[in-house]
DNA sequence: TTGTAAGCGTTATCAT
DNA sequence: ATGATAACGCTTACAA
C-alpha cells in the first residue's frame, strides 16, 4: 500500500516539463496542444499513475458525477433488476450509482434531499415499491431532478417510467378468463400507488372483456408483500368450494407467491383446485412449483431508461425542465403452469 | 425547480453578520464561537437552506467518504442482502455507497482502481461471486483499501469478512449422513474459490467423521450458477437406481435449485428419490417445493461487518494497514424438507 | 501554441 | 472569540 502522496496535474505537468493547463487541455482535449507535448503528457500519466481527482473536478464544474438510486428493498428482484439497468446505464456516461436502500437500512428521514443539496448528488431515481410516500417526494423534487420508475403522482408531473402495467394486467387477466373462469377474486395493490390502478384498470377492462361486470369481482387490497398474499389468499378461499373463486389474480409477484404458499398450507392444489397468476415476472417465479404464469416487465431496460432521462435532464441547459411524456415500455404475459381450467362443477 | 444558485458559506456568513470561518466553526463544532453568534448562524442555514458542498469538503480533507460495492450479480439474493448490509453500516458513519455491476453491466476493466485513484472512492467492498480474479484484485488493493467479502487470497492477506463455511458444510453433511445416506455425490464449488475450499473440507471431515473414506465420495466441481447445479446433477443420477446416488450435497443454493430442476425434468421425486441440500439460504429456498434444507449465512451482517471493517482501516493513522485476522461470522443449519432417508433398498 | 492566474467552496492557520 | 487568508487540485479566461 503506497502511503506516498497521490500525483498531482502540477507533479505531471513537472514531470513532462509543460504547463499545468497543457495537462488540463490533453485530458480533457478542451485546447490545441503540440503532438510532442501531447506525446509527453500522455507519458507522464502512465508513468506516474496519475487520475484526475474528482473532488476538484466536481468543486469546479459543480457537479457530482453520481446520481441517488433509491430502491425500497434489494432483495426483491425486480428492484435488483432495475438497479442493475440503471447502474449499467449510469456508468457508460461516467456517472456513479449511490445505493440508498431507506427501508431496509433505517436512513435517516430526508436524507436523500440533503445529498442532492450538498451536490453529493446531480439527481435521484426514486423506486417507491410498497409505500410511495408523495409528500417527501415532492419535498426531494425541490432540492434537485428526480425521476420515478413504475410511478407516477397525479397532479405532480414528475418525469417517469413505467411500462404498460394496465395492457399487461388486461391480458393476463383476459388469459384467466380464457380458461372459464368466472369466480375470480383480484388480490390488488396499494389503491395509492400507479401500479396499484393500472394493473386494477387493466383487469377490469378484461372483466368487461368478456361480459363480467367488472363491479362484481371482489377486489382485495394488499401492500405488495408475500405476507399480505397469504392472509389475502386465505381471506378470499375461506368459504365452501361451490362459492370459493377458481383463480386469485395478484397484482405481483411476492403476492402470488404469498398466495401459493397458503394453498400449499391448507393443502389446494395449484392450479388443479385454483388457479394464481401474478404480475412482475421475478427471476423465483419460474422456479415455483408450480412455474407462475404472470407479466413480464422490462426491469433492467425500465432501470437503464430512467438513468439516461434523469442524465438528458441533467445534461440540458436546465431552464424549466418539463417532465414530458413518461416513458413507457412494453410488457408480456408469460404463460407458465399456474393458470388451468377450473375444476369442474358438481 | 430552483434554479437560482445554492448558497454557499459566504452566503450564510453574510446573511447571520459574521466571517465564514465562524460559521465554519460552528458547523463543524472546530472552533469557540459565542452562543448568540452560533444562534445566529443556525438560523441562516435554516432560512437558506443551506448545506456544505460535499465536493469542496472532500477535496480539503482528501477523502470522498464513498466507498465501492462490487457484486457480481444483484439478482442473487445473497448479495442483495450483503449490499444492504453494506448500505446500512456505511450510511451509519455518513459514508456513501457506490453500485459496482461489473459482470451484468459490462464495466471497463481497471475501472475500480481508477476510481480509488482519482479518490472518488475511498475503498471498496468486493465480492467475488462466481469468478474471483486475483490479478484484477491484487492490481485493486494496489490502489487503495480492499476488503473482501467470503473470499480470501491466499498468500496475499487482505482484510476478509467471512463465515464458517467449513463448520457448515460439515454439519449439513453430518445431517445428511445421520438420515442414513451412504451414496452421496458432492457439486462443489469453483476449487478456485475459498468457499469451494472450505465448504469441501467441511463435507470431508463430515464424511470421515461418519466412518466413510472421504476420497471414495465423488465430487463434480461446478460454477456456483443455477445451469451447472442442473447439468452436473444430470451427470451425477445418470447411473441405475441401484448405484445412483440417494443424496447431492451442493456447495450453494442456486446449484441445488439447478438440481431441483434437474429432478423433476426426470421426474425424480425430492426427497423421496434423491435428497438434496444447498448453503447460503437464500430466501427464495424456503419457497421452493420441497423447502431447501441449506445452511444461513448470516448475509447482512457481513457487509456490516465488511463496510465497518473498511471504514475502521480508512479512519486509521494509516501506517501499513495489515489485513488482521479475518472477521468471522458462524453459519447456521437451516433444517427443511429436501432431505429424507435413502429410499428403501431392493 | 503555451503559460499565468483567478476562482470553485471548504477548512485550518494565524493574527487580532 | 473572531476574522483574514492560504491552501486543496482542477478548469478556463486571458495574456503572451
Amino acid at each position: 500500500m503506497n502511503n506516498r502522496r497521490r500525483p498531482t496535474m502540477k507533479d505531471v505537468a513537472k514531470h513532462a516539463r509543460v504547463s499545468v493547463s497543457t495537462v488540463s487541455y490533453v485530458l480533457n482535449d478542451s485546447g490545441p496542444v503540440a503532438p510532442e507535448r501531447r506525446e509527453r503528457v500522455l507519458d507522464a500519466v502512465r508513468v506516474l499513475e496519475y487520475s484526475p481527482n474528482e473532488s476538484a473536478r466536481s468543486l469546479k464544474r459543480r457537479s457530482a458525477s453520481a446520481i441517488g438510486l433509491v430502491v425500497p428493498d434489494l432483495t426483491n428482484q425486480f428492484f435488483a433488476l432495475v438497479a442493475e439497468g440503471v447502474q449499467g446505464a449510469a456508468i457508460e456516461r461516467g456517472v456513479l450509482v449511490v445505493l440508498c436502500a431507506p427501508q431496509a437500512t433505517g436512513l435517516p428521514e430526508g436524507l436523500h434531499a440533503k445529498l442532492l443539496r450538498s451536490q453529493r448528488l446531480d439527481g435521484v431515481i426514486y423506486l417507491t415499491g410498497t409505500g410511495a410516500l408523495p409528500t417527501e417526494l415532492l419535498e426531494l423534487s425541490r432540492s434537485g431532478p428526480v425521476v420515478l420508475v413504475d410511478e407516477q403522482i397525479l397532479g405532480f408531473d414528475l418525469p417517469a417510467v413505467v411500462c404498460d402495467s394496465r395492457r399487461g394486467a388486461r391480458e393476463v387477466a383476459t388469459h384467466v378468463l380464457a380458461h372459464g373462469h368466472r369466480r375470480i377474486v383480484v388480490i390488488g395493490g396499494p389503491s395509492a400507488m400507479w401500479t396499484g390502478q393500472q394493473r386494477l384498470a387493466g383487469y377490469r377492462e378484461a372483466f368487461a372483456g368478456a361480459g363480467l361486470d367488472p363491479d362484481s369481482v371482489p377486489v382485495l387490497v394488499g401492500d405488495y408483500r408475500q405476507d399480505s398474499g397469504c392472509e389475502l389468499a386465505r381471506v378470499a378461499l375461506s368459504g365452501p368450494p361451490e362459492t370459493r373463486p377458481t383463480a386469485l389474480v395478484c397484482a405481483n409477484d411476492l403476492m402470488a407467491i404469498g398466495a401459493l404458499e397458503h394453498c400449499k398450507a391448507v393443502g389446494l392444489r395449484v392450479p388443479q383446485d385454483v388457479s394464481i397468476v401474478g404480475f412482475d415476472d421475478l427471476p423465483v417465479s419460474a422456479l415455483l412449483t408450480p412455474r407462475l404464469t404472470t407479466v413480464r416487465q422490462p426491469a433492467r431496460e425500465m432501470g437503464a431508461a430512467a438513468a439516461n432521462r434523469l442524465l438528458d435532464l441533467l445534461a440540458k441547459p436546465d431552464g424549466a425542465p418539463p417532465a414530458g411524456e413518461p416513458v413507457m415500455l412494453s410488457t408480456e404475459v408469460e404463460i407458465r403452469d399456474s393458470v388451468a381450467p377450473p375444476p369442474a362443477g358438481p
